[in-house]
DNA sequence: CTACTTGCAAAGAGTTTGCTAGGCC
DNA sequence: GGCCTAGCAAACTCTTTGCAAGTAG
């Protein structure tokens, strides 16, 4: 079976996703990925809270934002800004992994990156094991340069 | 709170290298690893045992032995196979992260490996970000040649 | 026997939610 | 006003535990 190519998946596809990056699978995050994924919009998080209480009337519109937020920094939904009011979301792939995570450990900030090398270790990887890869996560934490000189903050 | 408590301040350094690792923070992981890490000795599963019920007397022989598997695939402590009968255990590192896990998803085996890359890789990031990297986890997941052979059973 | 593993219900750790009450443009 | 965030107790997810029974040598 090739990777995953599920166009028409389903919640168990969702789950999946939301666990290969290391997120927990409620109720409201597989709802809300499901109503992404099956419009053919850029939903804004209005429309997506409107949705949601469809399916789901107790859902409260801080769980939209908050897991919105949340998926975008994990890479599985991508951010939109077509105006300065509205934000719109759209399903940021299908499983591929490209994108890995550097975070520092006082601020909390997260940065995005990619790189090559972790292409050609997966590579490396795969030949040296005789492996199929599907799935490669790289976390580095770390401090960043404004935690490490300004904040002398301890506890 | 915790009813262990008799240790040296040493809980809390404790705790980070099993957060580091990805593990929860028990009371029974805790009291392992000092125990581990308190003994010149190269304990062995048993006298583990016996020494954590002696400030923990609900632990299990089971859990000894499924944290001291987990902490071995971890990384934190290494095995030594003295005799073919006992396996003795010691601490493996005090927080350096050297190696990285690759794992199958469909027969669950654990490799372990290292990689210069992941080195290089942290250097860059170090750089390009002015960073201070203190952690950095690697995890691949796919199918071992095995699994995608056929049978995938057979350990 | 000894050394270790597994299955399962229940306890526990840590995360996520829905509130309510704000902030910002 | 419209859009989004913050703080906190309670609810929840998923892991871990202890027990008892089981395997292997």
């Amino acid at each position: 079976m090739s990777p995953l190519k599920g166009a028409n998946g389903s919640e168990r596809d969702i789950s999946r996703l939301l666990r290969r990056a290391g997120l927990r699978v409620t109720p409201q995050r597989t709802l809300l990925l499901e109503i992404i994924r099956e419009s053919e919009e850029h939903l804004d998080a209005d429309e997506i809270y409107r949705l949601a209480r469809n399916r789901h009337p107790r859902i409260s519109l801080s769980t939209v934002y908050r897991t919105l937020s949340l998926l975008k920094d994990m890479g599985l939904v991508r951010e939109l800004d077509f105006d300065q009011d509205h934000r719109h979301y759209e399903l940021c792939d299908s499983g591929e992994y490209k994108h890995y995570h550097l975070y520092c450990l006082d601020c909390g900030k997260i940065i995005e990156f990619e790189s090559p090398l972790v292409t050609e270790l997966a590579e490396q990887l795969a030949q040296e094991h005789d492996f199929e890869i599907t799935d490669c996560r790289v976390t580095v934490a770390g401090y960043c340069s404004r935690c490490r000189s300004g904040s002398g903050s301890e506890s």
